[in-house]
DNA sequence: TTGCGATCCATTTTT
DNA sequence: TGGATCGCAA
């Protein structure tokens, strides 16, 4: 099953290993083969972590793993994100990091904290005559704490080319900016310790720091696992690795990654951290893994091309142990519209042609955006799909609606959850809420706030809803029906005809908290993992459909077909690596790597000559970016021609063509 | 101060 | 496309 550099890698039995593995070199297998390896070899699955750094192959290995270990009792062996993992490190050690009744905010509950903030501080600094942008502090921010960098550092690194590109200089802006910055962001944190707010970037903070600081802590809790497998260590970023390196002394690492697929510079992943790997981890080893057993050759022949293009020398040349198969496609369309009706139209008669079921079809853009008109398309040409990478059902306006007043109750110091609860009744705006908040809020104890609103001037029907779930911080489940009942009538208002179907979605969710023990659990489990991303849109949740993904949240699939969409400059990559810099363009192509590494037997790379957003694709005389240059025998070039009926184009994309003759059917019988 | 309608705008990637 | 923001009327 295993060849000699996976078995190598699997029985290894130093300290710490690091793999280097190229695309499709059975990644994953080897993992799941290490953590078989381990348990017979009489390891306690409980001591067996899997970190990743996307839900998406966290959760893949872990289907993995119940799949292929049978025989095995694999139970027990969990895979998480760094998030989750470090999250529950914070909760199942309360003595050690002090935290009671918080809320987990997401990056939408983040903005807003910014918002408030900022909306202070900028009246009453008259002397600001620079742009200060609270998203750029955002950024920044985080850029820091996720690079362990100082603040200058950080915005030197990320404010440089948008300085550049109005005429600025970098270091002056810092200067003149840097104090801004400083004070929007000890507000923002002192704002979260009022709220009793964390982030994402603050759950890892916590647990880097706090068993940074604390010797005892981080061998108590460094004694819970004896193995960490950590996949996709080439998008782990300084701050995971202070994570991880708090580990180094009680457990042995077993990490698994491929410098030429890092794609989360912006995260501050730096994908040459792997190459020292050695030396930043104290006794450790590594290997290579080089054998692709995904791919045909001729895919492969392609991406390494797309690799070997690259001024940075990738030492990458992978072979497929598959033998040959069919040449990649270059498809080359007019625009948006027929490269949506070509992909739909091969994933149709790919199930005749190769026999494929619907989820052997994969469509990958470099952004959600890009997905758009395929979506449409799928819907018109009744294509089952899932999309993987969108907004979670946690981000929607009415689920957080519905959620705002579960979230006072678990903690009544939520400052955002008060003013989102109280907007939301008639005649209660942004002025009035904060005049209740600071009414109500004056402590902790959710019974005395509820008793204050009673003197508010807020509609009964809030104030009997929170009265009725005051005392459900346990039972998320059950308010949430509470809310239903009581605010029914007022999301009616304003969701108008919408609300039935939105309805539905709250509904689900109530059913899914029944699981979860206390609504700040509730609240950060979806937070950190929205597994109900999809069911809002397909009603049913199809197993066998076509996957249409980003190409970040595609890393460690794959599938039959892989369509690849816009792989021209302006669009991938995009205007904004190309603005940014050198280091973006190859961030871009790493990402465009990735996207061919995931095909098994067909691949298409589409190309558009004419855009509906940008004319000056053509300005240059270049119809692609990465491909130029691309030798004629790496590929099959398919001009792409015009549908001719019911097409669909730009006029007549928002109101599809009606079958005059359909609209009309009726049976006679 | 709220709430609605009109207009403009802009589009990475993830936890 | 729809989102977010702005201005105006109640």
């Amino acid at each position: 099953m295993l060849n000699e550099q996976q078995k190598a890698a699997v029985d290894f039995d130093g300290k710490h290993l690091l793999v280097l593995a190229g695309a499709g070199s059975g990644k994953t297998k080897t993992i799941i083969a290490r953590a078989a390896h381990l348990i017979e070899e009489g390891v306690d699955p409980k001591k067996i972590l899997i970190v990743s750094f996307t839900r998406k192959s966290a959760r893949e290995i872990i289907e993995r793993i119940k799949t292929e270990l049978d025989g095995i009792d694999s139970d027990g062996v969990k895979g998480q994100t760094f998030h989750s993992w470090c999250m529950e490190i914070i909760k199942s050690n309360p003595n050690v990091f002090n935290m009671k009744s918080y809320t987990l905010i997401d990056e939408d509950d983040k903005e807003s904290c910014f918002k408030l903030i900022s909306g202070k501080l900028f009246k009453t600094d008259e002397d600001i005559n620079f742009n200060i942008d609270f998203h750029d502090i955002i950024e920044v921010y985080s850029f820091a704490l996720n690079t362990c960098s100082s603040l200058t550092d950080a915005m030197k690194f990320k404010l440089r080319q948008k300085c550049e590109s109005v005429g600025a200089d970098v270091d002056e802006f810092v200067m003149l900016a840097k104090d801004y910055y400083s004070k929007a962001i000890k507000a923002y944190i002192e704002f979260k310790k009022k709220n009793h707010f964390i982030d994402y970037d603050d759950i890892l903070s916590i647990v880097a720091n706090g068993l940074a600081s604390n010797e005892e802590a981080r061998r108590h809790i460094a004694k819970q696992w004896d193995y960490i497998l950590v996949d996709e260590m080439q998008d782990t970023n300084p701050l995971q690795y202070k994570v991880l390196s708090m580990f180094y002394d009680d457990c042995h690492l077993f990490c698994v990654g491929d410098d030429a697929q890092s794609i989360y510079a912006f995260r501050g992943a730096d994908f040459n951290a792997i190459h020292s790997f050695t030396e930043v981890v104290p006794d450790s080893q590594k290997q290579k893994l080089t054998v692709n057993y995904r791919s045909t050759q001729e895919i492969l022949d392609l991406s390494n091309w797309v690799l070997k293009m690259s001024p940075l020398g990738y030492d990458k040349e992978l072979t497929a142990a598959n033998g040959h198969g069919k040449k990649p496609n270059l498809m080359v369309c007019d625009n948006e519209y027929d490269e949506a009706n070509d992909v739909t139209d091969k994933i149709q008669s790919s199930r005749k042609e190769f026999g494929s079921k619907w989820k052997d079809n994969m469509v990958l853009s470099r952004s959600m955006f890009g997905l758009r008109l395929v979506e449409a398309q799928c819907i018109a040409k009744k294509i089952p799909y899932v999309v993987y990478g969108g907004v979670g059902l946690m981000q929607s306006r009415h689920v957080r609606d519905a959620v705002a007043p579960l979230r006072v109750v678990a903690n009544p110091k939520d400052e955002l959850a008060w003013l989102r609860f109280l907007m939301l009744w008639k005649n209660i705006g942004e002025v009035s809420a904060s005049k209740i908040i600071s009414n109500v809020m004056k402590d902790d104890d959710i019974d005395k706030c509820v008793a204050r609103l009673k003197k508010e001037n807020v509609p009964e029907e809030a104030k009997k809803l929170m009265k009725d779930i005051a005392g459900m911080s346990t039972d998320p489940s059950s308010a949430l029906s509470k809310v239903l009942e009581h605010m029914g009538k007022r999301f009616k208002e304003k969701y108008k005809t919408e609300w039935e179907d939105r309805k539905k979605d709250i509904e689900v969710l109530r059913d899914v908290a029944k699981n979860n023990s206390s609504i700040s659990d509730f609240v950060a489990a979806y937070v950190l993992d929205p597994k109900l991303e999809t069911t809002l849109k397909n009603q049913e949740v199809n197993e066998d459909s076509v996957i249409l993904s980003t190409i970040h949240s595609a890393k460690g699939l794959e599938a039959e077909n892989v369509y690849v969409l816009r792989v021209n400059p302006y669009s991938f990559p995009s205007t904004r690596a190309m603005q940014s810099g050198p280091e973006s363009i190859e961030e871009e192509r790493r990402c465009l790597y990735v996207a061919l590494t995931r095909a098994k037997e067909h691949l298409y790379v589409y190309t558009i000559s004419k855009s509906m957003h940008t004319d000056s694709y053509n300005q240059s005389g270049k119809v692609t970016y990465f491909l130029d240059g691309l030798p004629d025998k790496l590929v099959d070039t398919v001009v792409v021609k015009k549908p001719n009926k019911n097409s669909f184009s730009r006029d007549s994309y928002n109101n599809s063509p009606i079958d005059i003759d359909k609209a009309f059917d009726f049976n006679f019988d």
